[in-house]
Order: structure tokens, then sequence, then C-alpha cells
DNA sequence: TTTAGGACTAAAGATAAACTTTAGCGATGG
DNA sequence: CCATCGCTAAAGTTTATCTTTAGTCCTAAA
């Protein structure tokens, strides 16, 4: 019997073949590029041989690695099953406290695909301020503000309105299109300068000159939106709240996508100490990490559109 | 896809259930029992549930486990079919210079298992003092001697002949047996101290008070045994060159056990700094650790008959 | 042809993992 | 009852592994 030896580098060079890249390989295992291409070269100089031939169309098994390819693919494809039985035995609820609006509009639309993955890890999501005192501190916290916690994302703001107000302001005074307009508000951005809204957005790009705090104020971005969707009026809010909405067209961003605001302060995520120990927390936690990744990315995109 | 994590915790909980004990596995691994211990607690500590049971009657899977199991065994059976493969395509060459009776009637006799199990190593085996200049500094070299080398086993010597003559002796002086007796030496124990002959035997335990340097004197311990298995005479050498011929009663040992005289010093390997970086090497090296451990496990056994 | 960007790599330094050692506990067998 | 063996916790040491920095090479686009 051989005791098995280089466990790790034998796991980079099955991820770089199967990914087709170090830096592909990297991301799965949650390391640098340059971790992954150390792992690789440790167990070839240790085997005396090249595994990889590293090539214009990417990597290909050596071959030597060739041979043992179909071994190693099987040996890893096994240790993921176990992985994942050995997870999926212990039914783990993950509690989560976020700022509402986010978790409501950005969170809660995209866990059904984390759900789906792993349907063993129950979510108990509750919003910010209205924890009850039992649960002691969350998992996961993700709140809007500043501080020194990771940063996800940073939103930026625009108007929206429905998809049948833009012919309103677009047969109105051609400087002042929104003057008299139905504003909708939120309580946040009337509370807090680093909630901004219509104020600011009128003082920065124009378009109207009067009452701009004038209109109905609205605790939660939920029943905004519905109201937007309407037709009722128009509403500065995230873009990353709105996304699939502006997609589907069930909502319009009225003006050029260059007058936005840059939120203030970006979604901060924050970890109890202990809980980034688990393996489901770890699981939800890069998932998070790569949607607001995704995030960023669709919001670059649409400014410049 | 998962990233599989804990890799080297998964491979101590897979060989510790297939050995049966942690400190088998540790065995195995060439690592401490502590240390296997420590792997299967951050495995069980990560995923927050038992897999060994630890009972009386060795260790067992718990029934999580035992739902991963047949995948786990699966994994590291196809990961040493992967390590084998990839070493055996690089057919590799061992150089060892050791003291040439050790190697040729120690050494070799046990070296065919080790060739059978690994039959892309290959060895070239010299003799200290005539290796070939142009090799340069062997990979393995194991010497008789003092210094700070690793010691393998420290030999006892004790005198031996062939089967006929334990009754020339029974027939003669009750005292001094060895009385007129042919004596057979190494040169080695005429030129150094530190190797024991008839001179020291006889000092120590009697059977002959005169000419205890006479007879013929061998350049090699082979040549020597030949004549002994022969019944030419008697000879005082390492037990552990001639266990086999001892187990077989082709040579015997004509006085008790006891009357042996311990080495002064023991059998040490030395390796080139490199040359332990090669997978070929190691194994050897492993093997050669169990092979000398051995030996001294068979040379206490036979001093205790 | 030049420039910019992406992937990979070597080397150095920092951090985390992993090992050994020590001391002790519990169980078993003599 | 005592000795031995297997296991474990804790502390310290060593090794592995990662990140960062700086650079090279290749490819695609201008």
């Amino acid at each position: 019997m051989v005791a098995v030896t280089h466990l790790k580098s034998l796991q980079a060079v099955e991820l770089a073949i199967r990914m087709g890249s170090l830096k592909e390989a990297a991301d799965a295992l949650g390391i640098t590029p340059a971790a992954v291409g150390q792992r690789v070269r440790a167990l070839e100089d240790f085997l005396g041989s090249d595994l990889l031939l590293r090539g214009r169309s990417g990597l290909k098994p050596t071959p030597e690695l060739e041979q043992a390819l179909a071994d190693l693919q099987m040996a890893f494809a096994a240790l993921e099953r176990v992985t994942s039985s050995l997870e999926f035995q212990r039914v783990s609820e993950i509690q989560i406290v976020a700022d509402p609006d986010w978790a409501e509009l950005w969170l809660a639309p995209r866990l059904s695909s984390f759900r789906e993955a792993h349907p063993n890890i129950l979510f108990c999501i509750n919003g910010s301020g209205d924890v009850p005192l039992r649960l002691g501190a969350p998992d996961v916290r993700v709140d809007y503000g500043d501080g020194r916690d990771e940063p996800l994302f940073t939103d930026v703001l625009l108007p929206v309105t429905g998809p049948d107000n833009p012919r309103r302001i677009a047969d109105w005074d051609p400087v002042l299109q929104m003057e008299g307009m139905p504003l909708l508000h939120l309580k946040a951005q009337r509370d807090s300068d680093d909630h901004p809204g219509w104020v600011e957005w009128f003082q920065q790009f124009g378009h109207r000159e009067t009452g701009p705090n004038r209109g109905v104020h609205y605790q939660h971005a939920r029943l905004a939106l519905e109201a937007v969707r309407e037709n009722v009026g128009f509403l500065v809010c995230g873009l990353s709240l709105v996304l699939n909405d502006l997609r589907d067209g069930t909502i319009v961003n009225p003006f050029p996508a260059a007058q936005n605001l840059t939120a203030p302060q970006p979604y901060r995520l924050a970890l109890r100490p202990d809980a980034d120990k688990r393996p489901q927390v770890q699981r939800f936690v890069a998932w998070l990490r790569t949607q607001a990744h995704e995030t960023h990315r669709e919001i670059q995109e649409f400014l410049a559109t």
C-alpha cells in the first residue's frame, strides 16, 4: 500500500484539467492562480516529470498524466460525493440579518438557486433591527453603511418609473421634464444623508426646480416599487434592486444611465467569528460573494449602455 | 461543484477504518498517532459530527461516515493507482554504497521482495571504497561504524559453524571445547577494534586458552560462511548475516545464545541531501527501515531462546 | 508594428497548517 | 493490582501553503 502524498497538488492538477486553466482552478479553490501553479509545480518536481502542457489552447495533460487521468478524475468525483454526503446529513440553519430592502429585493430572488443546490441549508432572514433577542448574533450580517466590514458591492441610484411614464415626460417641458411629476421617496432618503434620493438627484442633474421632496414616502422599497410598476410615479432607487425589472421592461429608466448617483456607502458583509468554520456558512458566503460580484458586473454593464 | 477540503483528514479517516486503528494508520502514513488523531478530529469539528466510533474492538465508522464510506474508499483506492501510475512511469535508479558484507549477505537476499513490488526501481550497489568516481555521491549509503548518521540496527556477534561440528566439540575437553579446533576469521576482525572476533570472544567466554587468532583469515564474509557450511571450521560473525542459515539449519550456533558480543557500532544510514526528495528513494528507505527493524526484532528473539 | 491585457511563473515573506513531544487517561490483559 | 497499549489534549516547533510583487510570454486589437 502506497500512502498517497501531495493530495492538494493532485487536486490542483485535476481541477486545472477540468477547468481548462490555472486561473479557473484557482477561482474554484478560492486561492490565487500563483498558489495553484505552485501546487502543480511541486508535484511535477517531486515526480521529475511534467504533468500539464501549457499551450495556446489552454492546458492539456501530458502523456504521463493521461495514463492516470481517469483514476484521478474518478477519485475527486468520489471525494466530492463524500463531501456533499457528509455535509448534507447535517441540516443546518444560517441566521442572516440584513438591510431589509436588500434582503427582500436582492437576496431573496437569488436565493432560490442556492437553495436548489443546497436543500439541507435553511435560512432565517431578519431585517436589521427587528431580530428576536433570543437568537443572539447572526451568522451572517449584511448592512448598508460605513465601517470596516467587507464591502460586497456599491450600488448606484437612478430614477425609475413605470413603462408608460416616459411618454408623460416626453410631452413635457424639454428642460424641466420632472416639474410637477409625481415623486415617490423612501423614508431612508428623507432621514439619512447616506441614502440619496430625488433631492440630491435634482441638485446634480436638474430636470426640476420646485418641490424636490414632495410626494409619498414609503417605508419599504418593495411597496414603492409596486407603485412604480403601476405608473403611479417616479422613484430614485438602487439599481441592484431592480435589475430584473429593468431587464423585463416592467420598470424603466427614463433618463440616460450616466445620470446616476453612486451610493455613498457599499453593502457590507460581516460574519460572526465562529460561523465561518461551518461548511454551510462557507458555501453560502462564497456564493454570496459570487453573486455580489456578478451584480457589480451587471451594474457596470448597465452604466456602459 | 464543491471544492473538496480537508484532504489529509479524509485520508486519515479512510486509513483509520482500513487499518483498524489510528496507530496503524499513523504507521502507514509515516506520522505519529497524535497527528492522525488531530486530522480526524479537525474534520469532525469542521462537520460538527463524529465520524469514528472508538470502541473496544477498534474503530468503526459512524452511521454518517458509513453513508460516504464506499465513495471515500473508492477515492483513495483510485488515488493510490494514480500515485503508482505516475511513479511507475519513471524508471529510476538508486545508487547505493554499503558495507560489502552487509550488502551481499543482508541486503541482497531481502531486496528481491522490494524489487517485486517496485520493478521500475533499479539498484546500483557498490561496496564501500570501490565506487566508480564518475558516479559522485550515492543516493543511499549504509556503513558500519560510528558517526552521526541514522543507526539502522546493531548486530550481535556469536560463533557459528557447520551442522556436524557441534558433535566434534561435544566429544572434546568439557572446559576447553574449542582448544585445537579450526578457527576461521574475517580480516576486519584482525585489523579493526570495531570488529570483534574470536580473540574477544574467548576473552569473555573462555573455551580456549591458546592460539585465539590462529586459522584462516577471509576478506569477505560470504567465502568464510561457505567454508562454515562445509564444516571447515568455526567463525564469529554478525547474527544478522546468518539469520536465514540458522533458521534453515545449514549453519548452527554451537554455544548458548547468551554467549554473544554486542557489536561496538551499528550499521548506519546516510542519504545524499537531495535524494530523499525522490519518491523512489523514499519508498526504498522506508522499506529499508522496516527491514532493519524486523532484523532487530529477530535478533532479540534469537537471543531470548 | 505596437500596445495593452491576461495568464502564468519565480521568489520572497507572511501565515496557517501540520507535525512532534509531553503528560495523562482509560481499557485490557497478565 | 500493575504494566502496557492506544488515544487524546495541549503546547511548541517545523513545514506547508498562501499572498504579494515583479516579471515574462502570448495574443488580440488598434
